[in-house]
DNA sequence: CAGTGGTCTAGACCACGGT
DNA sequence: CCGTGGTCTAGACCACTGT
């Protein structure tokens, strides 16, 4: 009857929406009468209520209630994790390879991600990220100079440029892009495979308060796979 | 000095952060200290901090205190929503087009994948996903029919398979791979693109119980993207 | 306008794990 | 051992929104 923590209780109900007892699209019960149940305080069902809001199994709202949603989302989550441990988590041995290293204005197209001018000159970097001596990722990395000067200093053949931005303009926001394209003959040179070859790419622009920092473009060869669990 | 809300105090403290106040490796105040900073019950900072940790900004242990992480984890999140809503989102008629379907045991990759005999013959599905008659997306699906025996009436021209488990199988769990793949003949045809495009792909297994229901592999043409904000 | 979830509080006990 | 975060409680007020 007594020591019911918020997570037996978030438990307790998950089951009861998966056995069916409480059907999809029901309302269920409110908070004071499940605490009155489980003999609980209200705010105890509260968090275990809202951890289940959370994973997308309910719906909450004021004075409507907590009802139970049709087609629970499904949300798919996983860290981006630095290619460094990436690549170590997998017992290689990493080294980054700076193959191209410019300043001149962005094409167009990176001039609009950064929202940039496009006459602005910036930081061009390609880099080859090798695992154990082989390609594991290329990178098309553009920087904002302005927004992190001391890039042109680092020391960027024994810290990734990610790294170094990540450690110096930290807590950064950033939209992700995730799509397949087919190698060009520059990212199979790169990365050692033929041109054509399926590449899985993540895409990803970063800004730090207002303003944008990088944009990277990061090709993996053909087998890379991005796993996650739900 | 008084209405503090978690959020604020969240904020509060993600300045401090971000503006270097606090620097990466090192301990925080504890609970109680910041509470008295801001005048407010333990309990508010502690949702506050428990919302910093969940972020990837702070790590937390017990007697050891609350610590800045030195490399902050980017966590990317997204929903995996049904294609139906995906097509209709895009303000584009759907219409799932079953192409093949067949009783046979499955291919030992398939087996493997959900971990059951490679002589059970299991329900093999081929889609094309249209919108607005044109191809959105190819999928290779086989269910467990014992798993989910009620399959073989399902009016699968109306309402996709995948629909139809969710309804019927709702609350399982699963795993995700994200891929890239040069398209196939049977691919290239379903998808109306060329042998050797390159496909992005989202490979799906999902149990329920510890009895596997599906595994599914989806077919992008070229050009799709998966995209989500950091 | 009334009922539901959202939140805050002050206080208490406990579990973990560094020292 | 003992300080820190983890959690629970009982009660209160509030904000939103369906009716």
């Amino acid at each position: 009857m007594s020591r019911h923590s918020h997570q037996s209780i978030r438990e307790s109900i998950r089951r009861r929406l998966t056995s069916g007892e409480w059907l999809p699209g029901a309302l269920m019960p409110g908070e004071t009468e499940i605490a009155a149940e489980f003999g609980c305080a209200r705010s105890t069902v509260n968090r275990a209520l809202r951890g289940l809001a959370q994973e997308g199994l309910i719906e909450r709202k004021r004075r409507a209630g907590t009802r139970i949603l049709e087609l629970p989302v499904r949300r798919a989550h996983f860290d981006l994790s630095l290619i460094r441990q990436e690549v170590e988590s997998m017992g290689s041995t990493y080294l980054p390879q700076v193959v191209l290293r410019e300043i001149v204005p962005p094409p167009k197209r990176i001039a609009e991600r950064l929202k940039l001018e496009p006459s602005e000159p910036l930081l061009h970097l390609e880099t080859v990220h090798l695992a154990s001596s082989h390609p594991h990722a290329f990178e098309d990395r553009w920087v904002n100079i302005d927004a992190a000067p001391g890039i042109l200093d680092a020391p960027l053949d024994k810290i990734s440029v990610n790294e170094w931005l990540i450690r110096e303009v930290p807590y950064s926001s950033g939209d992700v892009i995730f799509a397949a394209q087919n190698a060009g003959p520059r990212e199979a040179k790169a990365l050692n495979t033929l041109p054509g070859d399926a590449l899985f790419t993540i895409d990803r622009a970063t800004w730090f308060n207002d303003v944008y920092v990088t944009a990277v473009k990061l090709f993996y060869p053909p087998g890379h796979e991005l796993r996650t669990t739900l």
